[in-house]
DNA sequence: CGACTAGTTGAACGACGTCAACCGTTGTGG
DNA sequence: CCACAACGGTTGACGTCGTTCAACTAGTCG
């Protein structure tokens, strides 16, 4: 297999390993890099897979964001999980026929495709990774349950520092975020509709926070300048992702 | 194994097979049955698990509504999930070490505690199970998505309505709702914590449904008197639910 | 029978939404 | 190469859904 396509796998391996429960043997490390992966770009705002759809494969997000949302039958819109680099957005079709939610480019993305029956076939030969795939989803869950917290029972500016933290803690597990900064090329927009306000308000909120000199986030790009306050101002605790050594300083 | 404890496996027994993807086989259907359970009763308000334990065992709802919760540093609680029988509020912890939410009775509560070596000890003999309690766990965060998107993007007045809608689904699911009436007692409180709102606003918005003819809700029983109307309120579409046949008619 | 829990209701307040105008950047086509 | 539309961001004025605080009722339990 070409090094051009194995190269993309580098968070995805990142993050699996970062969530097993065991070291990876060379045969499992061997078989996650040869998943025949189909790459495929989308431009900000692109719908990767949609509501009802019943994929015959999987995607590995290589570069950029992804939204998982869901609208009301009014077209209001809800983000219910951001997909970083190494995420696999749509693994549950897996098992569940019929996606219940779309996903779309929340920046311009990367993704790479995986048929499900590569993946099936790699979990009959290895079977440790079934359980640490399993492991993924149920993390996936304890996301959306701090989602829920956040989302309900903070107020806007809490709610999006707390967002910040999960994100750069989760680029930083597979290497892309240093320094408390990362790649962020989020609109305001779809800042909002994650955090269930609106443009307006995210817009007052991050100039609340600028003021503050907690961050800046500017030409797609987050800094946090002051990390305890924002954990502080957040009620962030990394407890949630389940990491295995605590990467969250 | 004593009768009077292979009962309680009945609601549980019903919402793996509505999950299956293939009828269940004799010897898988006596696994099931056959789980050891040691059975437990809890009040209402009581938690059975909190945030952080680390079980090694799960439980199964056998009679009344678990609820799962979070609360922020400030006190601040919501609640996550509700369980009803035959549900599993903490089968994750089988793979997820630490708990990342605390359960509680929301409800006068009967549950079947199962040790984590029985199941594991099931799976092995019974691979097929493993795949069907992934779709379990799968189906659970659809339903986590929903209850964003209801929480976050619909006024109180249509969640406490989608929420109704939910519930009596479910409940019908393992038997426990004909007419779109069912047992219910949850307190304004556990409502209001599920919904994101206050329970003073809880009972006003219960107040106006009521007195448009749609439910009523008392000495803990749900009774929807306009179904039609209700699902229009909620916006309510089962789809996330995955049920394999429209129960919701 | 007092104490506790659940529910009910009113009045004042506040966080966030709505509406609307305006600015800067980008990219595209005449 | 300019014009202009499209998009993202910024800001003000005002409206509202839900909160907060507080008082009061009814049922229940020891």
């Amino acid at each position: 297999v070409d090094r051009a396509i194995q190269a993309p796998h580098h968070s995805f391996l990142r993050k699996i390993e970062s969530i097993a429960l065991f070291d990876l043997s060379v045969a499992e490390r061997e078989a996650l890099e040869a998943l025949p992966i189909q790459a495929s770009e989308f431009a900000a705002h692109q719908d990767v897979v949609v509501e009802n759809e019943r994929p015959d494969r999987s995607f590995i997000v290589l570069d950029g964001i992804a939204a998982a949302y869901k609208m009301t039958e009014t077209g209001q819109r809800q983000v219910v999980a951001f997909y970083v680099p190494g995420d696999v957005p749509d693994f549950q079709s897996l098992h569940l026929e019929v996606l219940d939610f779309s996903i779309c480019a929340a920046t311009p993305l990367r993704v790479g495709f995986v048929g499900h029956d590569a993946i099936r076939n790699m979990f009959e030969r290895h079977p440790r990774l079934t359980d640490t795939f399993w492991r993924v989803t149920l993390i996936e869950g304890s996301l959306s349950r701090e989602w829920m917290l956040n989302n309900c029972r903070r107020e806007a500016y809490s709610r999006l520092a707390h967002l910040f933290c999960e994100i750069l803690v989760r680029m930083e597990r597979v290497g892309l975020a240093s320094n408390h900064s990362c790649k962020l090329a989020l609109t305001q927009y779809e800042l909002a509709d994650a955090l269930g306000v609106t443009q307006v308000h995210i817009n007052r909120v991050l100039k609340e926070m600028r003021g503050s000199g907690l961050i800046t986030l500017s030409n797609g790009h987050l800094a946090v300048h002051d990390w305890p306050a924002l954990i502080e101002a957040a009620g962030f605790d990394p407890g949630y992702l389940h990491l295995r050594q605590t990467d969250a300083n």
